[in-house]
DNA sequence: CGGATATATCGAGATCTGTCAATATGTTAT
DNA sequence: ATAACATATTGACAGATCTCGATATATCCG
């Protein structure tokens, strides 16, 4: 038995490997939604590269250049998808990401190799 | 100097390295969006699992649920995304992946490792 | 040419999405 | 308690998206 690295969790299905179901179709396309507009993925970029990972809400409205409901809203449909994780602290929400997560959206998409 | 494998039409920026600029951002959603319908990605689960890696829009309609119409629809957003490319042969559209444009969405979004 | 077939485009309806101002909720400090 | 602040939720609107029937375009065959 080989010592394998850490799996990211299987939120997904591969798509190129052999026709997806209709549900497994959702639930992909459901993942990549969450990914697919351009607020989200300044979200996500810019917690992928705050200090230690994290990043407070307070910090994230001015970089998006839209209004504080708009990023609260943002931010809820990243938690919702897994995307993002988001932790109280004081009267700050913080914000990391779910590698895992995103690294399953990632497997799903890649192709397989020749040697898998 | 080494010898690179092929690399991916690169279509979109890393997303977790650094903040993605807006245009960056852009392109990205783009791309992603092409990908985020689970029509469109049983498309491409089809066409991927297809004899030959290639597969008539004839036989796309049916396993769908959908009309010739919006099948027609959905493969010209991923033609235009150029995630598929169009091929015609007589008065069939036939369409393959382009995997290139795949694996970068795909490199867009995964985690930079210890090593990179 | 004319009929048959495959696909694309058009027009329209229903639903989903992004956005913001206003307001509500919750936390901290005074 | 009360004021100040951070964030979430609500309500509403504009624009995008998915869908289909109908029609147009293009190709093949007899």
């Amino acid at each position: 038995m080989l010592f394998m690295p850490e799996r990211p969790t299987p939120c997904c299905v591969p798509l190129l490997v052999s026709p997806l179901s209709d549900e497994d179709a959702g639930r992909l396309a459901g993942a990549l939604k969450a990914l697919a507009d351009p607020v989200r993925l300044r979200l996500v970029s810019l917690i992928a590269a705050s200090d230690g990972g994290e990043a407070c809400a307070c910090d994230l409205t001015a970089p998006t250049g839209r209004s504080q409901a708009t990023v609260s809203h943002h931010l809820s449909q990243l938690v919702k998808a897994g995307i993002i994780e988001r932790e109280q602290r004081g009267k700050w929400a913080w914000f990391r990401l779910d590698r895992g997560r995103i690294e399953s959206v990632c497997a799903a998409l890649s192709s397989p190799g020749p040697n898998r």
